[in-house]
DNA sequence: AAATTTTAGTTTGTTGAACAATACAAAAGT
DNA sequence: ACTTTTGTATTGTTCAACAAACTAAAATTT
């Protein structure tokens, strides 16, 4: 009998577990990972952890720099940028295309619900995963296996940037209600109207961040 | 002095050098490459060709079914389709949105006369690559990093199924004049014909592409 | 003879240790 | 103050070993 465990593979339990602490703040961006430490504490070989690396590398979580070792990934201005470039591209087309009884609607209605119900309670961390869940659905509207991964990649590193700000109240609050508006546009048949709505939504929080990222790298005194 | 020899580390050289034998179709799709035998072909380490693997499976050229092994990706019909999908997604935007002066249409006009020239020449396999040139040029007016290492991977994925084909002239043949005019009104600033073309042009190749595709598959009596 | 189980062999998964090559920081010399 | 040297820590790479999982052939049962 197949116990239909699927047993992830090392490889991939590793990391799972690597994403979420960097994820969570606990390995902060820009810091580096060290083979031998991570592997002890891991309690895993080094040789295995640097698969991992390798994976993750080309997630765009870590950086790896050759004889130097891997960083946390510190999205620079410019790739937050390049980010949204890209999300305009696809999801306002994915609402634009899409037809409004897709099925992957059912994904953005519960995660609209969810946020609503996250806000009453001030969970704002919590908001702000709802948020990404909405978005996952939107573009889960293309019917593409490879825009949704390559999405949840986007979305990753916009945590990153995001996870060095703090603040999630401000950064989430002005959303949850957008997200309804466009959400209820789309399913009327306004494809177009929900299209440019996410656009300016979009672009909007795109200069919020940026603005508030080039503040406190000025403050900490970064050099990017 | 730094002799500014870029010295691609060895998992670049040797990630470079698997790909290239996948798409010259040294190594078939569907086939297994065996750890031992591979590195000791290739004089490396079975952990440094680990790492490459997790590499090259990333960017979608090797499966890696675990316990089992990494075999040569075999295009299934559906990701062929997924490709095409996206690609419509984000040419046809580029196309649109970018503006006709952009410093990439360089790239494009490039590709365009190479290609006629190798038609002269009956160069069909390399018309194939000026093919993909081109097209890299169009995804490059969006002025997305990202976008651009998606499409490069989807580029290879694709060089696949074409590879499982042979058939050079009768596949790009049709292409070059339509490269040309399409290249033709973006610069005359019909951004919205281009696109248009651009649309109807991968939504034809695709259809090509997956007949052949469909009888080639059922005549070697594979399984998808 | 067909189906199942045993068994043996091959390949991947994972580890540990070793050494070479590179980068970094401190000490020494100019 | 600047360069050179030296020493040390870290990554890059290899090798060897064994455990775990899969594959296929042989042996057994039905």
């Amino acid at each position: 009998m197949n116990v239909a465990l699927p047993t992830l593979s090392l490889n991939d339990r590793v990391a799972e577990q690597i994403r979420d602490r960097i994820v969570r703040g606990e390995f902060q961006p820009g810091s580096r990972l060290s083979e031998v430490a991570l592997s002890e504490s891991l309690e895993i070989s080094r040789n295995t952890l640097r698969e991992v690396f390798r994976l993750l590398t080309k997630e765009g979580l870590l950086r790896h720099l050759p004889n130097r070792g891997v960083f946390v990934a510190i999205p620079s201005m410019a790739s937050i940028m390049d980010i949204y470039r890209v999300r305009r591209m696809i999801e306002c087309q994915a609402l634009q295309q899409a037809i409004p009884q897709h099925p992957a609607r059912k994904e953005m209605r519960e995660a609209v619900a969810a946020q609503k119900q996250l806000r009453e309670a001030g969970r704002w961390v919590e908001v702000g995963t709802g948020n990404m869940r909405f978005h996952k659905g939107v573009v889960a509207l293309a019917d593409s296996e490879r825009l949704n991964t390559l999405f949840s990649h986007l979305l990753v590193e916009l945590r990153l940037a995001f996870g060095m700000l703090g603040d999630a109240e401000f950064m989430h609050a002005p959303y949850i209600d957008l997200n309804a508006h466009i959400l209820e546009r789309f399913e009327a048949g306004e494809m177009e109207q929900a299209a440019k709505l996410m656009h300016d939504y979009l672009t909007h929080s795109e200069r919020v961040l940026l603005s508030v990222y080039a503040r406190r790298m000025s403050d900490a005194g970064m050099v990017l």
